[in-house]
RNA sequence: GACCCUAUCGUCUAGCGGUUAGGACAUCGCCCUUUCACGGCGACGGCACGGGUUCGAUUCCCGUUAGGGUCGCCA
């Protein structure tokens, strides 16, 4: 039989790393086994469960191209959905729950208590085989030795978690329960709740969690918790998917860049680690490099395009060729699309102000007549593409017997405002002559002391 | 308080009784270079602690410590 994985989040209005990261994982085991990820929404708290909070799940899923076999295909609970096991939103699934509960009331299994429902929970310890962490034995706590009954239904006819959470993975078929570690303990609720249905329960492997920097767990307020926040920052799912399979597993042959296709060639339960993860930003920035630099140019366009769009500049007011041949330059230099706007703004705006520092440096007395030079050279060009510019200064360096360093930084300063940038022979010919001119020619009058 | 999980460079990890403890990110040098980035070379840096078991422990067992999780009419 082949094996059942769900992803079972709940809308809170984001999406989690490490909840994606479950779900990657649940996706991964699916793909690799041959076997169907399903996506169920547990959209039991009311209050919470709205159209934006769903679609911020969807929208994510979907980003990272983590696409489900069976689940809602909208936002909309009572919507279209694919698959024969539906519905996949709890809240539509209220039948299965008041049948499931009367099964347990008739059988003596659970009982009323303040008009709540409670389950007659197993005192004896509770033997958990894990598919990650082995076999683990629950015991009882202290406060579970007092009562270790717990409610499936509040006093309001709500079901809780633990109930319909087992209710569901039962009904859907789910044969393997991959989650994080947070849920190892009360896994002994579940298992029980499977035996009082009659049936053995799902196998279970509990993945690690992922902290932060410091150790600490990883909450809704913290930097880069939310998924949300690499598709603002303008990385690649790619590098993400990437980075967050090497958190709590490896390849273990000392590769650290692959592919989601050579990875659900690889994976599987036995070898995810037992420990959890602190997350590296810094190594996923540097992954989302390796994936930015090897970008195709139309991708690269269309990313920058939408970069500077969220910047505040609008770059269908230029030429589109322009546009492409001014994000070309950068391809190779950035590492996230955040960085853009700041790195080639000076393509897409004619007020550009300098670096202090590199003013200070580059835009000296002596400098004057070299760049006064420089611009006179270029004068003379009919053709003003990245060669002949790159001769022209180059000859214009030995005719007055200094470095060519010495004429590229008050030059680049006085183009793009920035000490550095694209190659300049590329970029003064994406810019033009007209343009480069003008504005060496403002540098010149206004900014060397 | 009780219960559960975990412990290799700062971080992610390889290792599964005998290794000069390997790789990657980060950091620091040098090279390349029009800036930056890339690339190349090198450096720094680790088996939490204490007992066992064993001829021999990073590796197996116990304890301690530390970190994380759970014990809800939250999910």
């Amino acid at each position: 039989m082949k094996p059942r994985v769900r992803f079972a989040p709940s809308p809170t209005g984001y999406l989690h790393i490490g909840g994606a990261r479950t779900a990657l994982f649940n996706w991964l085991y699916a793909r690799h086994t041959g076997g169907t990820f399903v996506l169920r929404i547990e959209d039991t708290d009311a209050a919470r469960n709205t159209h934006e909070a769903v679609d911020v799940i969807l929208n994510g899923l979907r980003w990272l191209g983590l696409h489900w076999d069976e689940g809602p295909l909208t936002s909309d609970a009572t919507g279209p959905g694919k698959g024969d096991r539906g519905p996949y939103f709890q809240s539509q699934r209220k039948e299965n729950y008041d049948r499931r509960v009367e099964a347990l009331l008739s059988h003596g299994l659970a009982y009323e208590h303040q008009g709540a429902i409670k389950f007659k929970m197993q005192r004896a310890p509770v033997l958990i085989p894990d598919l990650v962490v082995g076999d683990v034995l629950r015991k009882l706590t202290d406060r579970e030795e007092v009562d270790p009954d717990f409610v499936i239904v509040r006093s309001d006819g709500q079901p809780v978690f633990h109930f319909v959470n087992v209710v569901d993975d039962l009904e859907m078929g789910i044969t393997h329960v991959i989650r994080g570690e947070d849920h190892l303990s009360n896994t002994a609720k579940h298992i029980a709740l499977f035996r009082a249905f009659g049936v053995e329960p799902p196998k279970y492997a509990h993945i690690p969690l992922i902290l932060n920097a410091d150790g600490s767990k990883m909450s809704k307020r913290d930097r880069g918790a939310s998924l949300t926040t690499y598709l603002d920052e303008g990385f690649l799912p790619e590098a993400v998917n990437n980075y967050l399979c090497l958190l709590g597993w490896s390849p273990k042959d000392n590769v650290e860049k692959l592919s989601l296709a050579e990875v659900v060639e690889r994976f599987d339960l036995p070898q995810i680690l037992r420990h959890n993860a602190k997350f590296d930003f810094e190594k996923l920035v540097w992954l989302q490099g390796e994936y930015c630099r090897e970008l195709a140019p139309d991708r690269f366009y269309e990313l920058g395009v939408h970069a500077f769009a969220k910047a505040g500049v609008d770059t269908n007011t230029f030429d589109t060729n322009y546009v492409k041949a001014a994000l070309d330059t950068c391809r190779g230099k950035i590492k996230t699309f955040a960085e853009l706007p700041a790195y080639a703004g000076f393509y897409f705006r004619d007020e550009i102000t300098y670096d202090p520092e590199a003013a200070k440096k580059s835009f000296v007395p002596e400098n004057k007549p070299r760049v006064e030079k420089l611009r006179a050279a270029f004068a003379k060009l009919a053709t003003f593409d990245a060669t002949s510019i790159e001769a022209t200064l180059k000859a214009t360096a030995t005719e007055l017997g200094i470095k060519v360093g010495v004429l590229i930084h008050p030059t680049r300063l006085a183009v793009t405002g920035n000490p550095n940038g694209p190659s300049l022979y590329h970029l003064l010919e994406v810019m033009g002559k007209e343009k480069t001119q003008a504005r060496i020619e403002r540098a010149l009058q206004t900014s060397f002391s």
